[in-house]
DNA sequence: TTACTTGCAAATGGTTTGCAAAGGG
DNA sequence: CCCTTTGCAAACCATTTGCAAGTAA
């Protein structure tokens, strides 16, 4: 619960910070600030500030990661040893995730053969969704 | 040579660019725009916004690769044509090439279960490399 | 009570852009 | 000569910060 992650991070349990944390729990994929400050405006009234004090906060605990793409955004999801990756369309940006992800053996072989400490990866597919295709092939 | 790069990426030949290029040309690792504007700066007075630009034109011919780091900036380097994927030291910015693609296949199953049309991947693994995990242990 | 959190507006830092002048083919 | 490139300053965008007011423990 969001109730002892925040306690066992020793941040304090604000309103804001338990709504932030429950959409980042619940999101598919991985989110940026503008994006979180979307979900949130329906519940509850939130300065973007907050927001990124918020997510900064909780990724010094570790309780996120965060993460630069190459849309020069930082995205956060929950530190669950569960992540996904994202297909994009590089048309309407429609973003689904990608269950399946071959690389943690990867990171083992690369560990082993370069001596480095392997903190993450980044992975991301573009292309052009079904309906973007469709539209297209129309003009 | 940097003569028919520009030429055939139907780019002009101007003093700046072939300075630029040749700075790529000569870097070990890929090379931020700040970083360029100070290595050409003994050579040639440029302002940052002439840098971004051919570095845009030339990213836009293929002739450089464009990617955005963790620490925010983008990085080029020249295009060597060759599909590889990397793994980047967060503290030091070292970029050591990995030659296995594992996603080719992934790609087809991809488009299978999605209709995505898929154009491309973008895959990157993060760490700390070996002399600055030495580095960090010191301190 | 007391330190942590929040809102607001202003600052920041990397990158882009509009426009007029300079330069390449 | 025409079109591209350049310099400059201003604009931009995501993110951070200072400060005063609000709130959890």
């Amino acid at each position: 619960m969001d109730n002892k992650t925040l306690k066992s991070a020793d941040l304090k349990q604000t309103k804001k910070r338990i709504l932030i944390l429950s959409i980042l729990e619940s999101a598919p994929t991985a989110l940026t600030a503008e994006e979180i400050a979307e979900l949130t405006v329906k519940d509850m009234k939130m300065s973007i500030s907050t927001i990124y004090r918020a997510l900064n906060a909780l990724a010094d605990k570790n309780v996120v990661n965060k993460s630069v793409h190459q849309d020069g955004k930082t995205y956060y999801e929950i530190n669950n040893h569960t992540h996904t990756h994202s297909l994009l369309c590089t048309l309407c940006n429609e973003k689904i995730p990608i269950e399946a992800c071959p690389l943690e053996s990867l990171e083992c072989l690369l560990t082993k053969e370069t001596g480095y400490l392997i903190t993450g990866h980044n992975l991301e597919f573009y292309g052009i969704c079904p309906k973007c295709a469709q539209k297209r092939a129309k003009n």
